[in-house]
DNA sequence: CTTCAACTATTAAAATCTTCATGGTCTCAG
DNA sequence: CTGAGACCATGAAGATTTTAATAGTTGAAG
């Protein structure tokens, strides 16, 4: 596990890298922005521990970077400005977490260790429910072994209601988390029911278990009788 | 100002109340998950501050619950349990911010104002560049004055655009931030280009002055000559 | 200055998604 | 039980978005 630590107080990164080596990290060390892009380019790292303050750049701006480059590497920010605006905007900007300054080196270790471990799982996770399996990280869904095809929009109300298996869910809600922001308070569901309409025939004529149920004045339920 | 404090711990929630009521926020006050539910369903709250480990329920179902009734109340989740895992959930079920046990009372109305503040100005923002406005919260273009017509897709790339005029904007990243996860490395981008042409019709027939510049072998760039 | 390959633009066709019109279903009041 | 009104389902038309085919540009190598 390779860890790069941007940081440009020297003594703090001595101290972030002695605990890491000692937990067995490969450790790799930029005093600033600069070093720290360069490195970012030449190698991959697992994850990357980066301070917004720096004294050639934003590290936000790296993050930035991070991002064009097309790189997935998880990165924890440490900021001595504990604003909340920094925050949002970090974590918008693609950061997994971020830890205020001053922190304990037992906590950056706890988030090292979560972070590492969920991607670690990321490329293998599967949903399922009845007999229909989804696997989100192909975008696909099997049901009795057999691949169906789904458009997007059914597929992704699909995979909204394989989270949610038996769960009642509200048309606005469901209509907020699969079309996106730029639904506000609709006063008609016609797009759903169109949907819901197709996914069901695409469920059925492939011998899926689970049901769409409608919950009048509500919104749905998936269940398997 | 109206806040709700939902938190078990009596000592700690008086005292966030009359910190609160000092600075003259109004404070209703429930000390578990049902009290909780009943007060958000009947009262509309600008702020809510909310325990995770309640005695009768987990706080994250309250999350959900406000979200299923499409309330947009800001919550500040306020958790002892300083857990990644509750810290990500808890963003992704919309609250607004994390507030780690123990914090300072400073350190709370600071991020309380932040949020109420940001709230504040939904409704009014307007981004400018060149000739054009973009109205977010109304999803309107206008071009010297008079509003311009566009399409979902147009609309998402002209935003996108409008909020880094002047940047150099790779096209893998454009794919993902208007189309979002699904696209993941394309090998062609067609579907791109096709919206792009139909963009930069629509802005050259509204007599737009920033045009999208191509950047060969990269993306694009939005400027006005 | 050519030439070539990679990249971008353009148009039309295909696929997808939303809207519309219509008819069925559910709930509640009477 | 019945009727009215709200709610949901359905098929088809309309709009939007993507894909495919083709043509035009750009920058690098010779």
């Amino acid at each position: 596990m390779k860890i790069l630590i941007v940081e440009d107080d020297k003594d703090l990164r001595e101290i972030i890298s002695a605990s890491l080596e000692k937990e067995r990290y490969v450790v790799s060390l930029a005093p600033d922005y600069r070093t720290g892009i360069q490195k970012i380019e030449d190698y991959d790292y697992d994850c990357i521990l980066l301070d917004i303050m720096l004294p050639d750049g934003n590290g936000l701006d790296l993050l930035q970077e991070l991002h064009d480059l097309g790189k997935k590497t998880s990165v924890i920010i440490l900021s001595a400005k504990d604003s909340l605006e920094d925050k949002v905007q970090g974590l918008d900007l693609g950061a997994d977490d971020y830890l205020p300054k001053p922190f304990h080196l037992a906590e950056l270790h706890a988030r090292i260790k979560s972070l590492l471990r969920r991607n670690q799982r990321e490329g293998e996770r599967k949903l399922q429910f009845g007999n229909i399996e989804v696997f989100p990280d192909h975008f696909k869904v099997m049901v009795e072994g057999k691949e169906v095809d789904l458009n997007r929009k059914e597929y992704d109300i699909l995979y909204y209601f394989m989270s949610r298996p038996g769960r009642l869910v509200n048309k606005n809600t469901l209509a907020e988390s699969v079309w996106g922001d730029h639904i506000d308070q609709v006063d008609n569901f016609d797009f759903i029911y169109a949907q819901i309409k197709n996914l069901r025939k695409r469920l059925k004529d492939a011998g899926a278990t689970p049901e769409l149920k409608s919950v009048y004045g509500f919104g749905y339920k998936f269940v398997v009788e």
